[in-house]
DNA sequence: CAACAGACTAAACACGTGTTCAATCGGCGC
DNA sequence: GCGCCGATTGAACACGTGTTTAGTCTGTTG
């Protein structure tokens, strides 16, 4: 009988509930259920969230935890391939609509997946399985994405294609995962709402450096070249063929 | 960023070599020797690092450790003011050298400041007051040298000169953060090796990104500028939250 | 019904943690 | 000598942790 005496909390439950898309429901199992909060509550508090803890969110027993999943370990495994496989979902969603582009904007776009992201970066912070692979991912659409961008002329041309993208990548969400960091949202279910405030703000110089540069002159850029064996890939870049409007301000 | 100004001869020129006064020597009370193997350890294995830990690396008795500081947290504090002060006295004595530039280029040319660096890593990674401070020291620095380069011509003036250099400040502290989290050195001494090898890898699309951008074309930066409220232009910070939210295009 | 299986729990176990306590040791002033 | 005080310690305390154990309950199957 699961008359559990105090369940104060656990106002997150209304499973089925009419619910935006791509939110796995948790089958009715009891294990289901305490795989998702698990989840949930891996991403708000962190990985050294106590068993005990993870239990009383079920409203379940410690005991009965370990019972479903053997250890905490193992449980942490589980959760791993929860949100690597809810992950799937929304990419295979997202490519559906036109949405395309970005996955952390998709993510941070809509609050259900407050715990998907919270959860990616406790991954990120940590070092975790979850936040090599989402990285991973990452770099691998960036790189279809950007070969495509290049050949239709909108992005230009990189002496290191891989490198770049993989710059590219590391910055981005970097900077995403120092700024929720350092200025974390009080209520820790806001971290969506964090990094849309995040993007509000930067996205103004990230356009300016994208389409602008930083620099005046090619005299850094030039020397290097010039002074270090050049790079693996035999993609050449523009010397000074490829003509940009970069001479001049508007 | 590593300056390449000068002639191409690899960077023997290791600003801090040979000589040792910019790491603290520990006085040679107790306390200062557990302050320092403390701070060290916390470096090398995370703030989770246990008193008994700690002790031992000193060769004392945890209570020994307790007597001295108080408390763990307290120990952290002290940890935190030492790094402080040896990140001044490196900054100090580096701008007494032409080095000048980056003080992450400094710190991770040699070896000695190892500590000082997982440090301060470990202190970002944890959203602590070093990290923090950290960060706001490499924005301030950043936002006189950019002024200067702006004023000399060698850096593109920007709509949002405050949100520009904390945005360079995030991508590269956070591009670094994230890459050393993600693959981190087997040896913990080697954060700094790590470091180095990470700018040699992405040094390339960093400067190709700041000389020539990434875009060939306009539209993106134009748009957003259409219909979205200027910018502050006296290096004026954003207005505030939720000012313009989603919107449609007419 | 009896028997078995699995969900589930209360209580305990084993261990690591930060911290405290009482007691030494060693030097310095009187 | 005495007395005092800080440095230092081994042992314990209090607590939180993941996990185990023994047992109860419920449902299903013969």
């Amino acid at each position: 009988m699961r008359s559990v005496d105090a369940a104060p909390e656990e106002p997150t439950t209304d499973p089925t509930a009419g619910r935006g898309p791509l939110v796995p429901a948790p089958d009715g199992s009891t294990r289901g259920r305490i795989l998702d909060v698990a989840m949930r509550r891996f991403a708000r508090s962190g990985f050294g969230a106590s068993v005990r803890a993870i239990a009383a969110d079920a409203g379940v027993s410690p005991a009965l935890v370990i019972h479903h999943f053997g250890s905490k370990d193992k449980l942490h495994a589980a959760c791993d391939e929860y949100v690597l496989a809810w992950i799937r979902d929304v990419k295979r969603d997202s490519i559906g609509r036109a949405a395309g582009g970005n996955l952390l904007q998709v993510l941070s776009a809509a609050d259900q997946y407050a715990p998907l992201v919270g959860y990616v970066l406790r991954s990120l912070q940590a070092g975790g399985a979850v936040g090599r692979e989402f990285t991973e991912h990452m770099i691998a659409d960036a790189e279809v994405y950007t070969s495509e961008a290049v050949r239709d002329g909108v992005v230009r041309p990189s002496r290191d294609e891989a490198a770049r993208v993989r710059y590219l990548v590391y910055s981005a969400l970097g900077a995403m995962l120092l700024s929720v960091t350092l200025d974390p949202p009080q209520d820790a279910e806001d971290v969506t709402a964090a990094m849309r405030r995040f993007m509000d703000e930067l996205y103004l110089p990230m356009l300016e450096l994208f389409t602008e540069g930083f620099l005046t002159t090619r005299r850094m850029l030039d020397d290097y070249l010039l002074y270090v064996p050049d790079p693996p890939g035999g993609a050449q870049a523009p010397t000074d063929g490829t003509p940009h409007d970069h001479e001049e301000e508007p």
